[in-house]
RNA sequence: GCCCGGGUGGUGAAAUUGGUAGACACAAGAGACUUAAAAUCUCUCGCUCUUUGAGUGUACGGGUUCGAUUCCCGUCCCGGGCACCA
């Protein structure tokens, strides 16, 4: 850096590095200040989980943050970019367990050592606005904001569905239930009712629905599977009324807590009402039964004086809660007993339980139309001896008006009355067969029919008509519903967020009133895996209550970490205030959102649709004036996987091991064949290949990687090894590569140093061919790598660009003074176009080139029009379709003299045979197709 | 099961709006330099064949088009998410 001392002749990464960052932290390069008078560039990149040790997906998600970060600062932007510790989670009291460390020292000092590491990569982060969630001085805002959302009613208390070990006594996440079973207990996994705060998400379901679409900077992909989560549904909402039964057992108190939403399958005692919704509600006169969950209060009512249902609704309860596993699970049902009247035939028809319903969705009931729906089909089919028979209802549109038959005899207009199970379209010969699913069953395509006054309508008519009468008799309507859930936030964990509530016997729960925030989680506790050690700390949990002043208990559930990761991005704007939990630095940093937002294609659904709605719920409790989208464009990053390996052991337990752990025996064709651990030389077992992660373990620490070649060629390597919205599959072959290039650039620049600096300043016309044609490669690899990181975000193809841009400045002879002159131009713009991806070799070539400056403060290298002028170019000629030449045609050449040309091309005529053409194509500045 | 992606040489990949398939690299092979090794440099490198040429080829099967890795339909495989991993 030093511009006394000559440049050295080999390239010495770690030298190189340990100056520029120097150099860096001196200049407080980094540092992001507040400056109206410039454009600002927020670039956030998801903050890390302090797991212990950096992977490779850390990497290279904060090397594309860096490079977008150092580029826009070159395009004259105030920039800032900061880093921070989403350090509240479940991996700490694992560690805590098996180590018997402390959650929080064992936080505190993984953030220590992953800073360390992040600072060795040469990340312009303003370190200044560090900081980790699991601190008082963050987490205080959030009971804050916790307390208010509670008194507007954005926050509630109902009973919510967890994981229960029965034999440690405690609740687990989906992630700890393997095949059913508890993770460290072995024990078949029930489900469990118990009270839990939910924020009220489904109150901005139409706003986050349809903001999506103003996210213009969001992947298509995102936004639609936001938009299938929130999944509005037009359907309709009705009833069946209960037909009472002189025998029904006592009903028995319904399960759900207070604030549940309208309906959850309750029923007012004057006349009995079982709510379903359907987005198919013209199929309603197909309905053979009803099938409600198994927490449904009618299951538990039937079950009363029912000991075999009592026995399948207690089967249904084994297993976890993961919708995953529900959805995959046998489809099972038993009848009740119980009928209701179908609201338009008066038909009766009987209730069943089925475990595939859920109890979080709609009402926990659905109406069941075999003969229009796959999965009441397939449980139609399975219980044809209990169930009536299957009842169609729609026909094909297409033969509307026309006779078909049936086994009971000919239908013309709706006259006679259908039976199962074929249908024979008279007309066309088309048959329709039940006695086997087709998915055109379920069309809305069709046309209503064995549906007395509804025969012959479409979709849209016969819903409208079968609303509007249930409407008349007060038994429904139509009804918009989303598949989005209220967003149970309570954890019966420890290493988190206290919830800030206090349980009053007088008084009921009580928000924490602001003077005595933050409620502060104790730091020194025993973790025994079974159960939360806060409610076993009655030094934490005895309090007086606010409002009456008596004896009561502290809420000892803590919050979701998906609470924390809601918001840090606002904080970064203030991480200072230690008066309020956002002030006015937001309105500057956060105007019109963050400029980009990096991270993992995982959080794709759930982090990011928690940001949006926290973004809105803030902004309406006044804290961040009108901002109601937080990231402006978003980067989804795909994931860096690596194969897993394990070995089994007791109870179906697995021990992960870290494949650099493993030797990995492969077949003549590359294919593994068997895995064996290093140490001991015996087999493990090769599981799927993986996002990182800690639980499977096979994250890779780039940490011998940067000790050995340097950061500037792990950012290198990463940044070329492929699209960074494209998943990757881990491996260092290449990185040789990245080295050898680094090493080749600072070499060649050496070289030409040595010959002595020259002033880039030159007449294009002064350039012989050959060098003017380096030019303009040079120029137009310029505006290449800028769209490249600008609006491509591409960044392996920026960088080949430059490799070859290299390689041709190698094959271009530069020895007269002109050539000189464009060898300075070349290397000064290298220099600057990687500045971005490798910065400190950057740093030191520009330094070196332009004795004194500063590539970082320097203006990014922008292309000359007068060096991209060119005069011929070349045009491909194909024959049918088929490569057969090339021509070389001046750059302006018309339409007629570019067809000549071709026609009268070697290949043209050779495969032409002599025949006319019966069409020529031309695709300007690309090629000319000869149609024989 | 449902929703969203992906599948191109031995490997990572490129082809930006339907227009030269395999840029740029890695690995491998051959050669130069060297006492030797490393480093460096040069060349070869999708597959097949009757090899100064031609055919064929982007998971598989169809389709649209003068022209398809790209668009459409279907199938298979792999990855992510599925609300308590973060």
């Amino acid at each position: 850096m030093n511009p006394a001392m000559p440049m050295q002749d080999k390239y010495t990464p770690a030298d190189i590095e340990r100056a520029a960052q120097d150099h860096w932290n001196k200049t407080g390069a980094a540092r992001a200040v507040e400056d109206a008078t410039k454009p600002k560039y927020y670039c956030l990149s998801m903050f890390p989980y302090p797991s212990g040790k950096l992977h490779m997906g850390h990497v290279r998600n904060y090397t594309i943050g860096d490079v977008l970060s150092r580029f826009h600062k070159m395009q004259g932007y105030n920039v800032l970019q900061p880093m921070g510790w989403d350090a509240f989670g479940m991996p700490a009291e694992n560690a805590a367990l098996q180590n018997n460390v402390p959650p929080a020292g064992w936080t505190y000092s993984n953030i220590d050592y992953m800073r360390t590491q992040l600072k060795s990569l040469g990340f312009a982060i303003d370190w200044e606005r560090e900081f980790a969630t699991c601190t008082p001085e963050y987490y205080r805002w959030e009971q804050w904001l916790f307390t208010r959302l509670y008194e507007k009613g954005l926050v509630y208390k109902k009973f919510g569905t967890v994981n229960w070990d029965p034999v440690d006594h405690t609740v687990l996440a989906n992630e700890q239930v393997i095949d059913g079973r508890g993770w460290r207990s072995g024990a078949l996994i029930e489900k469990r009712e118990i009270p839990m705060y939910y924020m009220k998400i489904t109150a901005y379901a139409e706003e986050l629905l349809s903001e999506l679409d103003n996210l213009p900077g969001w992947p298509e992909q995102v936004r639609l599977m936001q938009k299938n989560w929130i999944g509005k549904s037009t359907g309709v909402r009705f009833a069946f009324p209960v037909v009472a039964s002189g025998a029904a057992a006592p009903s028995s108190p319904p399960l759900q807590g207070e604030g549940s939403g309208a309906g959850m399958g309750s029923a007012d005692n004057a006349e009995e009402k079982l709510w379903v919704f359907t987005t198919r509600a013209d199929t309603i006169m197909g309905v053979t039964f009803v099938a409600v969950a198994a927490e449904h209060p009618l299951a538990t009512r039937a079950a009363a004086n029912n000991p075999e249902l009592a026995a399948f609704i207690e089967e249904c309860k084994k297993g976890g809660v993961a919708e995953a596993d529900i959805a995959t699970m046998e489809k099972k049902g038993m009848p009740t007993g119980i009928f209701v009247t179908h609201p338009l035939t008066g038909e009766q028809v009987e209730v069943w339980v089925g475990n595939y319903v859920l109890m979080s969705y709609g009402d926990g009931a659905v109406m069941a139309v075999p003969a229009h729906d796959q999965r009441d089909f397939e449980f139609a089919k399975k219980y044809a001896d209990k169930l009536p028979e299957i009842k169609p209802v729609i026909v094909p549109a297409s033969w509307k008006g026309k006779k078909f038959f049936t086994q009971t005899g000919w239908f013309e207009d709706g006259d006679l009355k259908l039976s199962w199970p074929i249908l024979t379209n008279e007309e066309t010969d088309e048959s329709v067969d039940w006695a086997s699913w087709d998915e055109s069953f379920a069309s809305k395509e069709g046309v209503c029919v064995n549906s007395g006054k509804y025969d012959g309508l479409s979709y849209e008519a016969a819903v409208d008509a079968i609303a509007a009468d249930l409407a008349a008799k007060d038994l429904g309507d139509k009804k918009v519903q989303f598949r989005l859930r209220d967003w149970g936030i309570s954890r019966q964990r420890y290493w988190g967020c206290p919830i800030p509530i206090i349980h009053c016997a007088s008084c009921g729960d009580v928000p924490v009133p602001d003077e005595q925030l933050p409620v502060v989680l104790p730091e020194n506790v025993e973790i025994t895996g079974a159960g939360s050690p806060l409610a076993k700390m009655p030094e934490f949990y005895e309090c007086k209550c606010p409002k009456c002043g008596g004896d009561a208990r502290r809420e000892t559930d803590t919050m979701d970490t998906f609470f924390e990761s809601s918001w840090y991005f606002l904080r970064y704007a203030c991480p200072d205030n230690t008066t309020a939990m956002v002030d006015e630095r937001v309105a500057y940093w956060c105007k019109g959102g963050i400029d980009q937002y990096i991270g993992g294609i995982e959080h794709a659904i759930l982090h990011l649709l928690y940001s949006r709605f926290f973004t809105k719920l803030m902004r309406d409790v006044g804290l961040i004036g009108d901002l109601g989208e937080p990231f402006a464009n978003l980067l989804t990053q795909g994931m860096v996987v690596a194969p897993t390996f394990y070995r089994d052991l007791d109870a179906g337990k697995k021990l992960w091991i870290n494949p650099a752990d493993v030797d990995v025996v492969t077949d003549e064709r590359g294919r593994p064949t068997g895995a064996t651990l290093k140490a001991d030389g015996l087999p493990v077992v090769i599981g799927g290949t993986e996002k990182m992660s800690k639980s499977k373990n096979n994250g890779v620490d780039p940490q011998a990687l940067i000790d050995q070649y340097g950061a500037d060629t792990a950012r290198l390597f990463i940044m070329f090894a492929s699209p960074p919205d494209q998943s990757l599959e881990w491996s260092d072959a290449g990185v040789e590569g990245a080295y050898r290039f680094l090493r080749r650039l600072w070499k060649t620049t050496y070289d030409h140093v040595q010959a002595g600096l020259v002033d880039a300043n030159f007449e294009q016309n002064s350039l012989s061919t050959v060098q003017a044609d380096l030019r303009r490669k040079l120029h137009q690899t310029m505006g290449k790598v800028a769209d490249d990181y600008g609006r491509r975000k591409q960044f392996n193809t920026a960088i080949a660009a430059v490799m070859e841009l290299l390689n041709a400045y190698d094959k271009t002879d530069l020895a007269d003074t002109t050539g000189r002159k464009l060898a300075q131009e070349t290397l000064e713009s290298i220099a600057l176009l990687l500045f971005p991806i490798v910065p400190h070799i950057g740093q030191a070539l520009y330094a070196e080139l332009k004795p004194g400056q500063d590539a970082g403060s320097a203006a990014f290298p922008k292309a000359d029009p007068a060096a991209l002028k060119q005069d011929e170019i070349e045009l491909m000629v194909q024959v049918n379709g088929k490569l057969r030449g090339s021509i070389r045609v001046a750059a302006e050449a018309d339409k007629a003299s570019i067809e000549a040309a071709a026609l009268a091309s070697e290949g043209a005529v050779k495969f032409m045979e002599g025949k006319p053409a019966k069409k020529v194509v031309v695709v300007p500045g690309r090629l000319v197709n000869i149609v024989v």
